[in-house]
DNA sequence: CTATAATATCAATATAGATTGATTAAGTTT
DNA sequence: AAACTTAATCAATCTATATTGATATTATAG
């Protein structure tokens, strides 16, 4: 008998989790999650951080905006970066059901 | 002032969990381990609930093996899967202390 | 209005990794 | 030993995505 996760149900879910887990896989967009976990940061503080091309760092952002795990408002010439809490939470909680814990 | 994620200490954590995801962010993959967590599985079992070449089945369980999150023993013509659980929480709660679970 | 700063976009390239097809290896059955 | 079954390996290809370089956009300052 085909096991649960094999069925129709989960395999949307475990299609969203993949879809979360591809976005947070790649090493900077992880660091940008935590970097923006205490406060929100400019892209400029960002860049700091991560050493990293500016253009680069635009993409991930962008990446990870699509996805609503971060939002941005613009001030002036910089842009701010926030933490989505909500959305960060709903998909680790979708996550860990698939790893059991 | 730097925060903690970008530091060389959280730096290496921060690698280790990346590479947990890029082992876990492929569909199938994430579904062998749910299928494993049950009972142990031969490969044709396997197979059969994916609907999946065998030789990419096989390129996957190596995958999965080599990481340490499955291990395997031969019996016969058949091979049998099981989760090595130890290695899948240890990865597991590194995880969710980068998403602050 | 011009120059500068901060960020985003776009096209091109590089790279990693999934998939496929063919073959091999190991064990079983007859 | 020949035929068959199960699983693994290998090389080739395809695909997704990270990275880079150049350029555009938006806002501010002089």
């Amino acid at each position: 008998m085909k096991p649960n996760c094999c069925k129709n149900k989960s395999e949307k879910k475990i299609k969203q989790a993949t879809e979360f887990l591809k976005i947070i896989s790649e090493e900077n967009r992880l660091k940008i999650l935590c970097i923006l976990r205490g406060d929100e940061k400019c892209v400029c503080e960002i860049w700091q951080f991560l050493n990293l091309p500016q253009n680069l760092i635009s993409h991930h952002l962008k990446v990870l905006k699509d996805f609503g795990l971060i939002s941005s408002k613009k001030e002036g010439l910089k842009v701010f970066y926030k933490l989505n809490q909500k959305t960060l939470v709903k998909h680790t909680e979708l996550l860990n059901k698939f790893l059991k814990i």
